[in-house]
RNA sequence: GGAUGGAUUCCCGAGUGGCCAAAGGGGACAGACUGUAAAUCUGCUGCAAUAUGCUUCGGUGGUUCGAAUCCACCUCCAUCCA
């Protein structure tokens, strides 16, 4: 099977300029691709790994990558499936930002002997002259032709500025610079980027006369149509620190039974035989299919050790209700009042609730747990020697567990 | 620059002097049912306390016994005109 079928039959594919041209690219290892990450937040998450996996994939085939850090455009802020402007940020996070994306980049793809390429547009975009700017590239794009595109849309209602108007042409200089430094001819990226890649491969034709390709990746959304890999805390990061190894095995074992061979199918490396004879499965047998998902992603972004561990980690804990990795939280002395610390606080303490009257609620609801035994008195204690001695576990509602030591 | 409309709790959105910690919906959280799923039903959703208190309605002042509601100024946003 060549490699642009198996991106098709994983459901990877959403959009692409000329098909013909990228399978003779990519399934011949002709291609030199970019895929572009804005370091809007210090650590890659769920959505970035997508497109890791699409350069994993293609790298494998022999194509080179190009891993395009947006240091440049991240001072300006992609409009595109946004309501609102984003929050500006300074030089300082993003360079900041930008180190963090590197390192856990490099984790993924390989580097060495120039098989990929890191690159940082901030190297040629903050350099650019304003006049120059215009006269060169601006003269090519037409302003009317770019209020229709669809990430526009969305922002004529509320509101667009013209720091964030210009995103795709900074996008598209992008493009047509690493065509010319490195022979980029393709470029990668969310469904939601189609705009702003369709810009880069009409400069390209209209400086140079030259053909690039693009194609975008289908965004991975739930059967409810919202964007994957956010909770209510925020993104699922692939940061261990952010989200632990533990956390980001759950997320994905508590996946809509809707959503699981999707995912199955688009991130994991399983072969396609294996993943097509799990499409028989039904009902609860679906649950194993969570776990295999849940096992494999974990995997390939913490390791095998720490997949292991999560995984029995979560084993342990929803059948016996105790495990040795399960996240913790230490108590100081300061914690103790005379010696002793009451299930509010305890709660709070421990970040399963955010305040002393939703702890309240959680126990008076009936949500919590000690060691297995329901906690109905909200005056509840627990002494300092017993925690010591015997690191209890807190549980709140089905899913929320924490030691305390 | 001018005219008009607007800013309410996580989000949408009611509320135009006391009965407002603020309707309704969504989401989130908890309970029941389950498979760590979905759907459904119930509870709950500012903060602290066992009847009460404290801080909230873009910001700052003011009027009033009393303001989310009235007045002044400011900030931001949308629409139309330039």
């Amino acid at each position: 099977m060549t490699i642009y079928n198996e991106l098709v039959a994983r459901g990877l594919i959403a959009q692409v300029t000329d098909e013909e041209e990228i399978k003779e690219l990519i399934n011949n290892g002709k291609a030199t691709f970019y895929i572009g990450f804005d370091p809007t937040a210090d650590s890659l998450h769920v959505g970035h790994f997508m497109a890791l996996c699409l350069m994993k994939r293609l790298q494998m085939a022999g194509n080179k990558p190009i891993a395009l850090i947006g240091g440049g455009t991240a001072m300006i802020g992609d409009p595109s499936g946004r309501t609102d402007m984003r929050q500006m940020m300074t030089k300082e996070t993003i360079q900041h930002n930008c180190d963090c994306f590197k390192e856990q980049m490099s984790k993924f793809i390989d580097f060495s002997d120039d098989k990929a390429l890191m690159v940082n547009n901030a190297d040629w975009l903050l350099d650019l002259n304003y006049i120059d700017v215009l006269r060169e590239v601006g003269a090519h794009f037409s302003v009317n032709r770019m209020l229709t595109a669809e990430c526009y849309k969305q922002r004529m209602e509320k509101g667009l500025s013209f720091l964030e108007f210009n995103y795709m042409i900074m996008q598209s200089y992008d493009f047509y610079e690493l065509f010319q430094r490195y022979g980029c001819n393709m470029q990668f990226g969310g469904d939601d980027q189609w705009s702003n890649m369709l810009g880069g491969t009409e400069l390209i034709r209209r400086k140079l006369g030259k053909n690039a390709c693009a194609m975008t990746i289908t965004l991975l959304l739930n059967s409810e149509g919202k964007k994957m890999g956010k909770t209510q805390s925020g993104a699922v990061w692939l940061d261990p620190n952010k989200t632990s190894p533990f956390d980001f095995y759950q997320y994905w074992r508590n996946v809509a039974d809707a959503d699981v061979l999707k995912c199955i199918r688009m991130l994991t490396f399983l072969p396609l035989e294996e993943i097509d004879a799990m499409d028989a499965w039904e009902g609860s047998q679906l649950n194993q299919a969570k776990e295999i998902l849940a096992f494999e992603l974990t995997k390939l972004v913490h390791g095998e050790e720490e997949a292991k561990k999560a995984q029995d980690g979560a084993r342990a804990l929803f059948s016996s209700g105790n495990a040795a990795d399960m996240p913790k939280t230490e108590l100081s002395d300061e914690d103790y009042t005379d010696g002793k610390i009451d299930i509010l606080t305890l709660l709070v303490k421990a970040e399963l609730t955010t305040s002393k009257s939703e702890a309240r609620r959680a126990v008076q609801q009936g949500g919590v747990s000690v060691d297995g035994e329901k906690i109905t008195d909200i005056a509840t204690v627990f002494s300092k020697e017993k925690i010591q001695s015997d690191n209890i576990v807190v549980k709140k509602g089905k899913k929320n567990f924490r030691k305390i030591v």
